[in-house]
DNA sequence: TCGCACATGTAACGCGTTACATGATTAC
DNA sequence: GTAATCATGTAACGCGTTACATGTGCGA
């Protein structure tokens, strides 16, 4: 018995919500946690059969509707096994990025090239900014009485801060990098 | 011959600002890039050996002092291949937030283990601050006529900033968790 | 002499993405 | 009819960490 993955437990934390496909998972994932989590299908259906195995959770197959649809319910088990998870210590994640990193070695190439970069990056972050607010603006009118609203309100709040940190450097970066262009000039 | 990976282009990035040996490599990431940007030993080394199969860095070892030494440099093939990578659209990452994710499941368990998880953010979040402030005054003792330095004061910035977001957040989040709690009392 | 920093590597494992593969249903 | 969406999966590959392995030089 090998022990449960982190996969796993976003699986089973999807599952304590609501019973559901493997399909439902992606769908709520991207509506939802996309923002600092996603699973891929690799990961995701071969997890699912592995947490069967586990008996955290139950598959029940649907054949009502004309599709087979495999619905999964996560067990007594799987939700003690997924508050246990819940109260440990959240590891520090290793950030990779990979802007920054060609930023850091900037010198090597013209400043125009790093502009670009910060200004894909700063309408990226823009339209981040915009999508999270949409994502709140349905959170408050389908699930304000939701005792998870809370809950899902801290997560979208927390990136629209970092997405509106990031805007607010990307323009003081661009004016660090046209002087620096004025000086090459000059 | 296969194609080079971030890791290849992070290693080569080093070596455009000064020749090293693979130690110098990893204590020079852990000063500088280690924000945004980090590499670990099991990819360091065989990196550098396919490196220098690819003849886009040379090696020379140092015996002038006691203990063995390999020196690496860039060829200018090597500075050729990073400067076209500079110039490529870098990639978004996807992130994986350990905390954001057990935030959004919160409701599964006690508000008090989200508050735990969301104080111990917070602490680290302002180490990270006092680290960041720190290394920038050095960069400016150190380097602030390097043609480095705007480059290397602004991936510093962004760490800065996002953190100051951080931590502004967790005092939010601290703040809604602290109501939870008193709505279940009451 | 003991422990730390220097210095270089290998092996095993698990994680995660990508591409592949299949097929039904529904809306246009 | 045909494209998009629903729905489930597999295989291969590369990435990245961790643990292991080894040995030197220097300062307390």
């Amino acid at each position: 018995m090998k022990k449960l993955n982190k996969t796993h437990y976003a699986i089973l934390g999807m599952l304590s919500i609501a019973p559901m496909s493997g399909y439902d998972i992606r769908q709520t994932m991207q509506k939802s946690t996309a923002n600092f989590w996603s699973e891929s299908d690799g990961q995701l259906y071969p997890a699912l059969r592995q947490l069967t195995t586990h008996k955290v959770i139950i598959c029940k197959v649907d054949s009502s509707s004309a599709r087979e649809k495999k619905i999964y319910q996560i067990t007594a088990n799987g939700l003690t096994a997924l508050k246990k998870w819940l109260a440990e210590k959240p590891e520090t994640f290793s950030v990779r990025n990979e802007l920054m990193l060609k930023l850091f070695f900037g010198t090597n190439v013209s400043p125009d090239i790093s502009l670009e970069h910060i200004q894909a990056h700063r309408y990226q972050t823009k339209m981040m900014i915009d999508q999270l607010t949409e994502t709140k603006k349905q959170l408050v009118n389908e699930h304000e009485s939701s005792p998870h609203f809370p809950y899902w309100q801290m997560s979208i709040h927390y990136g629209i801060k970092l997405a509106e940190a990031k805007l607010q450097w990307c323009d003081e970066a661009i004016q660090d990098l046209l002087k620096i262009k004025r000086g090459i000039k000059s």
